[in-house]
DNA sequence: GGATCGCAAACTGTTGACAGTTGTCAGTTT
DNA sequence: AAACTGACAACTGTCAACAGTTTGCGATCC
C-alpha cells in the first residue's frame, strides 16, 4: 500500500498560540494595531476567543520577530519606528538581497529566472496602461527573486526585515506614481539575471531599494514633520 | 528635579520567562541540550526551579530563532543542521559581514578601528608564542567588527545567524591550528579598515569567512563520515 | 491651590489542574 | 514469529485562578 505516513506540512497551524500568532501579526502589519499602541492581553485573549496562555506564547514570539516591545510589568507595545531605524532597515535589506541576487545570477536555473519575467509581464498586463494604480504584485516579485538564491536561512531573514519594513511604514502608502517606475526597475534586474551579470543586477538592485528608501522617507517626513 | 524616570535598562531580566530563555540558549549552545534532543516541559520545569508557564514562553522564542522545532502534539527538539545549512548559514553571515566592513569603512570613527586593533594586539600577547591555544577572542573579534557598522538590526541578524552556526558546529570544535592563522587574517581586515579600503576589506573578510567555513566542514566530515 | 499619600482597580507574571493526543506495550490473533 | 488491537502512561495544549506590580484617582495635608 502506497500511503504516505507523516504529512509533512498540514495548512493551518493546529494550535492556539501559532494561530493567534498568525492573527496578530497581521493584525499590526495591516494597521489594526496601531504603532505605540497596547496590547492588552486581556481583551485581546476575548476577542480571540482563547485564554491568556497561548497569546502569550504568541506574543513572545512577536516581540522575538521585533514587531512589539515587551516591558515587565507593564505590557507589550506595537514597536514604532523611527526614520533612522527604517534607513537600518533598508540597509540590512540590501546587504541582503544584493548578495541574494550575486547567487541567483550564479546558481538559479534559467527556467527560474524565466519564471519571474513572466510574471512581471502578467503584471503589467492587469494594470493596463494606465500608471495610477498601485503595485501590489512589488512583494511578491521581491519573494520570487531572493528565493532564486536557493537558501532558505537568506529567505527567513529577508521575510524578518521584510516585515520590520512595512511596519515602520505603515502610515506611508507607497506612492502609485511610482508604480510603473519601479515595474520598469525589475524589469532590468531580471534582465541582468538573463545575462548572469550579478555585479549588474546588485548593482541595479540596490538603486531601486534605495530610491523605494527615499521614497518611503519623504511620505514619512511630509506626514510628521518633526 | 533632575530625577531619571524609567530606569532604561535593568540588568538581568525580571521575569521567569525571559531567565528562563537565556538559561535555556545557552545550555543548548554550550551542548548541555544536544541536537535532535527533546525538550521535556515537565521535566525542564522543575530543574529551573518554575512551571510550565514561563518555561513555554522561553521556548516559544527559541523556536522564533530556530534553534529549537516544535512539532505539535509531539514536543520540541533541538535543531540539528546538515552540513548544507551550516553553508548556507556561512552563506548569509557573509552577506551580512561583508556589507558591514563596507559600512565600517566609510562611515566608522579611527578612533573605535583602533579599539579593535589593540584588542587583536591584547589577544596575541595573551595567546603568546606557541600557535596551538585556542582563539576565544575569534567571537568577540566579529562583534566588535560588526558593530562598527553601527546598525543595530544588522548586529541582530549577525548574532541571530552566528548563534545557529555555533549551534551547527556543536560537536567541530575550532582547529586550533587555526588560530594564528585567523588572527593573521582579522590583522589583514583592521588594516584595510585603516586605509578605508571597504572593498578590499570585504575581499579579505569573505575569504577568511569561507575560509572558516571550509575547516568547519572538514571536521564535520571527519566525525561523520555519511 | 498644588503636592503628597494611600487606596483600589486593572493588568501582568505565575501557578496548578484539566483535557486531548501520542507513543508504548502487553495481549491476542493469524 | 509477525502483525494487529486495545488500554495505559506520559506528555503537550489549554484554561481558570492566585499573587504581585503598576497606575489612576481621590482624600489629605501644607
Amino acid at each position: 500500500m502506497t500511503e504516505q505516513n507523516r504529512p509533512a506540512k498540514l495548512g493551518p497551524v493546529a494550535t492556539f498560540a501559532g494561530r493567534s500568532l498568525e492573527v496578530l501579526r497581521d493584525m499590526i502589519l495591516d494597521g489594526t494595531l496601531a504603532p505605540g499602541e497596547r496590547l492588552n492581553e486581556v481583551h485581546l485573549s476575548q476577542a480571540l476567543g482563547i485564554s491568556r496562555g497561548p497569546l502569550r506564547e504568541a506574543i513572545q514570539r512577536l516581540a522575538s520577530e521585533g514587531l512589539v516591545e515587551a516591558v515587565t510589568h507593564r505590557g507589550v507595545y506595537v514597536r514604532s519606528f523611527s526614520a533612522r531605524e527604517l534607513s537600518d532597515f533598508y540597509e540590512l535589506r540590501i546587504a541582503l538581497e544584493t548578495h541574494a541576487v550575486r547567487l541567483a545570477a550564479r546558481y538559479a536555473p534559467q527556467e527560474r529566472i524565466d519564471e519571474v519575467g513572466r510574471m512581471l509581464d502578467d503584471t503589467e498586463s492587469s494594470m493596463g496602461s494606465d500608471s495610477t494604480g498601485s503595485y501590489p504584485a512589488d512583494a511578491d516579485f521581491h519573494a520570487r527573486l531572493v528565493r532564486l538564491a536557493a537558501n532558505p536561512p537568506l529567505v527567513q531573514a529577508l521575510t524578518d526585515v521584510g516585515r520590520k519594513i512595512q511596519l515602520a511604514r505603515a502610515r506611508s502608502a507607497h506612492q502609485p506614481r511610482r508604480a510603473r517606475t519601479a515595474l520598469d526597475e525589475h524589469r532590468t534586474i531580471v534582465a541582468a539575471l538573463n545575462d548572469r551579470d550579478g555585479d549588474h543586477a546588485a548593482t541595479l538592485l540596490e538603486a531601486h531599494l534605495t530610491s523605494s528608501l527615499n521614497n518611503a522617507l519623504a511620505v514619512l517626513r511630509a506626514a510628521e514633520p518633526d
